[in-house]
DNA sequence: GTCTATAACTTGATAGAC
DNA sequence: GTCTATCAAGTTATAGAC
């Protein structure tokens, strides 16, 4: 077993931190505690309490950036590309449900200029992901809907899976992906699921 | 035109401004620029910051569970039932968006016992709406999944209607309202899409 | 690296004049 | 109802001893 130096213990109970009470409402004697400091020496190891929460934020981004590489070179159809971006949020979001809430939820707490860049790059992630859904319309494969409203609609329908406190164990994270990308995928109503 | 009292006008900007920055955030000082008063003013409107937060929370909890009633007394499948619910927290989240934000939001700002009351109420919610989902199940009308994860999945997947800023003029609500409901129920590939 | 002490500031809320 | 003045408590962050 690696020893977690001071900092990065402090990194990972900032994000439990954030995530339970907002980035806001977390104050740094609240961590300090936790880390078992005082709050002054919590800037031998951070400059200040917005670093941790840029560094969170765009650790998550890059991580979603890359995987979205890997699916773009992928020869397969747009069908699939969005079954394999689908697992891939609602399995970053069961393995790191703390880093994944404070990434959704308290990147609007970011100062100028990480700000700027963060939203930036969630833009351009965005447009590669609606360019695969619309290669998908084209194609005949997907529902000939407005590209933005099934972005969203799928990026936003799995931001409920961070929030679950203890993995249920009537349901493993295995049976969560298939359920949760059948229904987005095949739609609540019986009819189109496919086998397989 | 009604003239809008002091109050209404605290109620409303401070939504606004509970969305913009989140409730920790923002200071009743911000709120009492925006209403042109000194923050010391606000107290003889209101007696504190919660009880604003609370109101809108209990507010836009009352106009759910009141929906619910008359969707459970209708004599319709469990599929209409569903795309009725659905459609009513769509039209709300484009109507109102500022209170659904707060409600979706921010709620977990609220101190007991509002707290409490609060999410007791919303578990009461889901517990209806889970029901009407098992039911579906039973009937063979809906795809055999977990419930919850049925419920979860549709109640977040239109959690991105309120962050829309200005309603898209290429865009109107119902045909969005049409869209979302029909990714939903049908799932985003072709094949089991009904005429309507 | 961790501490004590403290600077510099913002917060929600109250008292009392008008 | 709105104001000025103020309070007690909380905030991030720094300085300097050890």
């Amino acid at each position: 077993m690696i020893t977690k130096t001071k900092k990065q213990e402090i990194f990972e109970e900032a994000a439990k931190l954030f995530q339970e009470k907002g980035y806001g409402a977390a104050s740094m004697r609240d961590l300090a505690d936790r880390v078992q400091l005082k709050a002054s020496s919590l800037y031998s190891h951070i400059r200040k309490k917005e670093e941790i929460l840029q560094k969170i934020c765009s650790d998550q981004a890059h991580r979603f950036t890359e995987a979205m590489g890997e699916v773009e070179k992928m020869k397969v159809s747009e069908g699939k590309k969005v079954e394999t971006l689908l697992s891939l949020h609602i399995r970053t979001a069961l393995e790191d449900p703390t880093s994944i809430t404070v990434f959704s939820d308290e990147w609007k707490h970011l100062e100028e200029p990480y700000l700027s860049e963060f939203l930036e790059r969630r833009r351009d992630y965005e447009q590669r992901f609606r360019d695969i859904i619309q290669q998908g319309i084209r194609t005949g494969e997907f529902q000939s809907l407005d590209p933005s409203t099934i972005l969203y609609t799928l990026l936003t329908a799995i931001r409920w899976l961070h929030y679950r406190q203890r993995p249920d164990s009537s349901m493993d994270a295995e049976k969560l992906e298939k359920e949760v990308v059948s229904l987005l995928m095949g739609g609540l109503k019986i009819g189109s699921q496919l086998v397989s």
